[in-house]
DNA sequence: GTACGATGTCATCGACTGCTGACAAGCAAC
DNA sequence: GTTGCTTGTCAGCAGTCGATGACATCGTAC
C-alpha cells in the first residue's frame, strides 16, 4: 500500500506563501465588499488556505485587516507628492479601476468596522493625503488649506467610490482619461 | 386578587403608533449606523417596542428599510429644484446636520445591503438629484451635463458624509455656514 | 529511526442574526 | 358574558459568524 499516499492531499507547506495568500485575497476582498461583508470563510475560499491559519497568522480578522491597511501603505509606484496633480490623479483611478477603491477608502466612508479600523485608515488618509494637499494649498496662499483640503480629499472619494460602486449609469461607463480629466475641472484647488 | 392587574405590564394598544415608533427608530439608528450594522433587537430597543413586530407591520428588517426610504422622499419642505442652488444646500446640510445622512445616502456608498436596496436608493437619488441638476446643467448650455451631474452629486455625498461620519478632523467643526460656503465654492457647476 | 517543532485540516463552540409561531391581553360587537 | 379580531410578549429556531483546540502530516535535527 504505497502508491495513494493518504487520505489527505498533500500542500506544499510553505507558511510565508500561505500567509501572503491569504493577505492577497483579503485584499481583494475587503476592497471590493469592505470589513463586515466579508467573512473568514470567504478568504478562505479565494485563498484556497484554511481559513483557521488566519488566526494563526495574523491573530484574528481585525488584525488582517490592519495588515492589508499597512501592506497598501507600502505601496509601490505611488507618486510622492501633489505636484502633478494629473499624474496623481491618472495613478489612482487606475489603481482604483484595476483593484477596487482598497481598504482605507472602503474604510473611511463605510463605518461597517471596529473603532481600531476606524482610527487606523483615519490616521492614514489624513497622513498620506490630506496633509500633503494642505501643505501645497498653504504655499499656494489659499485660506483655511487645512479645511479645504479635507473637503477636496473627501469630495474625491466620494467621486472615486461612485464610480467603482456603479451607484451611477454614466460614471462609471467613462474612460480613465475623460474620468480624470473631469476629476481635475471638479477640484480646481488641486491644480 | 384585582388591585396589581397582572404581570405583564399593559402596553396603549396603538398600532399606528407602535409601527410608526419603529419607523421613526429605523429611521434613525439606519441613517447613522447604515443596514446591515443596525439589528431588529437595536430598533426595538431604541423604539420600547418589541422588534417582532417589526415582522408583522413592515414583513421584513429590508421591507423596513425601503419604508424608510419612501418616507424620506415625502420629506417636507425640501426645495422643489435647484434654482437656488444655496438655498438647496443650506436645507440639505441642515438636514443631515440634524439627523444623520439618510438612509439613501448611506445605501449608496455603503453597499452593505441588498441588490433590492440598492436599486431602490440608486433610483430615489437619480431621480431626487441626478436628473434635476442634469436638466440646470443642459439649460446652461454645459457639456456632458448627466455626467457631470453624477460627478457632482457624489462628490456632494462623499463630502456629506466625511462630515456626518466624523472622518476628518476639520470637517465636522464647521459652523453649517461656513460649510454651506465651502460647498458652494467646491462646487460651481452648482451655482 | 526517532523526536520535535512547524504546518495544515477539521469539527465544533458560543454568540449573534432575522424571523416565526404559540400564547396572552385588550377591545368591540352582539 | 361570550365570541372573535387585534395587538403585544416571549421563547426559540435555523443559519451564519469569528475563533478555538484537537489532531494529522510534513520536514528536519540528531
Amino acid at each position: 500500500m504505497t502508491g495513494v499516499p493518504s487520505t489527505r492531499p498533500t500542500r506544499p507547506r510553505d507558511a510565508k506563501a500561505s500567509r501572503e495568500a491569504l493577505l492577497h485575497s483579503a485584499r481583494i476582498l475587503f476592497s471590493e465588499r469592505g470589513f463586515e461583508q466579508t467573512t473568514v470563510r470567504d478568504i478562505g475560499d479565494h485563498s484556497g488556505i484554511d481559513p483557521a491559519l488566519i488566526a494563526r497568522y495574523f491573530g484574528s480578522k481585525v488584525k488582517l485587516y490592519l495588515a492589508t491597511v499597512t501592506a497598501e501603505d507600502a505601496d509601490s509606484g505611488r507618486p510622492k507628492d501633489f505636484s502633478d496633480t494629473r499624474a496623481y490623479l491618472q495613478w489612482l483611478v487606475a489603481r482604483v479601476d484595476a483593484r477596487g477603491p482598497g481598504p482605507v477608502l472602503q474604510a473611511i466612508l463605510r463605518s461597517d468596522t471596529t473603532a481600531e479600523i476606524r482610527e487606523a485608515t483615519r490616521e492614514h488618509l489624513t497622513r498620506r493625503l490630506v496633509e500633503p494637499l494642505a501643505e501645497v494649498l498653504q504655499t499656494k496662499g489659499i485660506a483655511k488649506p487645512r479645511v479645504r483640503a479635507e473637503m477636496a480629499i473627501s469630495a474625491l472619494i466620494g467621486v472615486l467610490l461612485g464610480r467603482a460602486l456603479t451607484s451611477f449609469d454614466e460614471l462609471g461607463e467613462l474612460s480613465p482619461e475623460d474620468f480624470v480629466e473631469l476629476l481635475v475641472q471638479l477640484l480646481p484647488d488641486l491644480s
